[in-house]
DNA sequence: GATCTAAGTCAACGCCCGTTGACATCGGTT
DNA sequence: AACCGATGTCAACGGGCGTTGACTTAGATC
């Protein structure tokens, strides 16, 4: 009698799937980093979720540290930053931020990680050296002209401090308010773009 | 022979003095957790900064939590906010986050400490509270105007952006590069302030 | 089917933390 | 001077963490 899992792939079915368990891994532990920081993480907990042994995170990551940069690489994707439209960028920044952060639940979940990761002197130079390669590289080339550097930061920090004020306070804009909020932001975001 | 530590107070010179070292140990654990947070900082470093033996720790404020809490309710301090300056408000906190953190440690450890205080779900409603509180409620009255509300948040995403962005990265700015930062900056506060 | 390697498990080690209770010592009181 | 409570010290315990190495087992290869 054949396995009765599924099977039919050019590849047997095995049960044993190193890059499964890997990713399985991965995104456990993603979420844990998010929800509780690197100290408040525990590694049997993150192999509970992912359903295997602690052990294996030591074998696939090299310990909690690399597991750590793992997820930070993985949490930080570059490649949207250079699709942004140059006209309508700030004005969709402002709308997104202006909604619900749950609208956006991939991406706040990957940012309250980077936002954790901020707050712990172990974490924050590995996170600097991510921002600074996967995001403010990315924002720098985007913007151009002149003193990118420099307007790419003021940038970088709006963006920030609208995504940390979305974390503190949940409720959403609504009405007129919402309104000037966004027609403010984007005010804000479109002059840093301008040379 | 009379002691020879210094004395001629009204007071004895008294090498024990309970508030003295509670005030010491409540000193050197803001210090601490606003540098390393909650999990990142240890009973025995504090005690040894403060000079003190990790038992005492215990003895007046009952564990690390109460320590915490104690240290917490320290560094929510009354606001300068309504005491800015409207001309040179935006320019002045533009010229500070290009600086060092390290000169403004006073403002930067409360913040770091608050900020911090996020990353715990046991103190981040605390958090919400102090912020909605002591930073929005007086900048939207310190702002006025039209929409001083929607207006308010922006200003306050960007201060806190700004003060994320220094905290994951110490490094400060130089020579053109600061001034087109300032520069930036200064312009974007200010037009959240103009009605 | 025998065999060999990769994938996964298990128990345990070592470390460091917060906490505790017994002990020492200072300083005011009588 | 004798006393006593408040203040500070010390050593140790219990627990939880990351990590390790030996062991087991599934699955591919022949």
């Amino acid at each position: 009698m054949t396995n009765v899992v599924a099977l039919a792939n050019d590849r047997a079915p095995r049960k044993r799937d190193a890059e499964a368990t890997r990713a399985a891994i991965l995104a456990a532990a993603k979420e844990h980093f998010a929800r509780s920081g690197y100290d408040g993480t525990f590694l049997r907990g993150i192999a509970a979720d992912a359903g295997v042994d602690a052990a294996l995170i030591n074998r696939y990551f090299g310990g909690k540290d690399g597991l750590f940069q793992a997820a930070l690489k993985d949490s930080i994707a570059p490649d949207a930053i250079s699709q942004w439209s140059r006209e309508s960028f700030a004005h969709d920044v402002a709308t997104m931020m202006a909604g619900h952060a749950h609208q956006h639940a991939e991406r706040a979940h990957s940012f309250q990680f980077l936002l954790r990761a901020a707050t712990s002197p172990v974490t924050a130079p590995l996170l600097n050296v991510a921002v600074q390669e996967r995001f403010m590289g990315p924002i720098r080339d985007w913007i151009g002209g002149e003193d990118a550097e420099a307007r790419a930061r003021v940038l970088a920090s709006v963006f920030i401090g609208l995504l940390v004020e979305r974390l503190i306070r949940d409720e959403p804009l609504a009405g007129r308010e919402r309104e000037v909020f966004i027609e403010r932001t984007a005010a804000v975001l479109q002059s840093l773009v301008e040379k």
